[in-house]
DNA sequence: ACATAATTGTACAACGATGAACAAAAAGCA
DNA sequence: TGCTTTTTGTTCATCGTTGTACAATTATGT
């Protein structure tokens, strides 16, 4: 009994199959974050979704809907209705732009600034204490994965849209 | 210029943090994924919160509405709007127990087994095409790396509720 | 036993995300 | 130039999820 008898193992069912074990961790463990960075930054009165858009309009100063959309993998829709709320927080501007009058060109006021830094500060300590557990090699390794998948579905995503 | 002035860096930004660098990774590949995984899934008519579900009462047979709801990581109000519909298309039961009367015990109908072996069937051969590139031995840091921070998380929770 | 508290499932209102249809502006092309 | 196509952003109807309030049932404690 309990010998190995068989080196290519049939994997009758998903949760013996290694790669699917993984991935429903990944899962698991995307939803329980949203949820604690969701009461963690309930006192702000930013949402994840809000966080989001707040750190790209940090690193990438001037976007349009359309790009931030995109790099957040929502429909144009959704910053539609989200960046009026944040404009008339004062934490956005949205600007014009003069030799394109479709687009509208993204940056953040200072208090708008101030508070992304806030939240930002927060959500890193929440993923620090998270991931306290693992190296820096680990991490590498995580995240060299996650970046290999979303090169992979992203890939068919625009060959899908191709028709 | 351009030398290596200090051994311990501080991470200005946030996106020069390895640990915050990997988590980022790790919610966009989700977001890909749940999006392929929706498309992948739609000639069935099924969607990924159905899936959760039928999966977990192949595994778990006899599971109660609030024992899947906490499983899942959402709310009991949830069971009770999509688990209707599933009794309706006839993929599943619902009967109460002799015992408790409050509780609803789940089980999968044979045609609800069919379809949840297809499904899952589908979700397995897109998990597997996403995580080629990774060896078993990555999958389980991964694993290995998610299921400790569903398990600091999860504890937290608990400690909330408890008020 | 009886009253109170806790558990289980449901109903409903509120919020967020999505996709389709639309208007305005720009780009491509004859 | 004029016409069509593409791009950008908005609006709206729809769907899914959440939290709260509620009813029914069971558990607890005196």
């Amino acid at each position: 009994m309990n010998k190995k008898q068989v080196t290519t193992e049939h994997h009758h069912f998903p949760w013996d199959h290694p790669r699917f074990r993984s991935w429903i961790a990944v899962a698991r463990a995307c939803q329980l974050m949203q949820q604690a960075l969701t009461r963690a930054l309930a006192h702000l009165d930013v949402k994840p979704p809000h966080l989001d858009i707040l750190i790209n309009l940090y690193r990438f100063e001037g976007i349009t809907q359309q790009e931030l959309a995109r790099k957040l993998l929502v429909g144009r829709s959704n910053m539609s209705m989200l960046l009026p709320q944040l404009e008339k927080r004062g934490l956005i501007e949205r600007r014009g732009d003069e030799r394109d009058k479709r687009i509208l060109r993204l940056s953040l006021t200072s208090e708008g600034r101030t508070l992304t830094e806030e939240a930002m500060e927060i959500q890193t300590a929440l993923i620090d204490k998270s991931l306290a557990a693992d190296t820096i090699d680990e991490c590498t390794v995580i995240a060299q994965s996650m970046e290999r998948l979303i090169t992979v579905l992203l890939k068919e995503d625009a060959e899908i849209s191709e028709n």
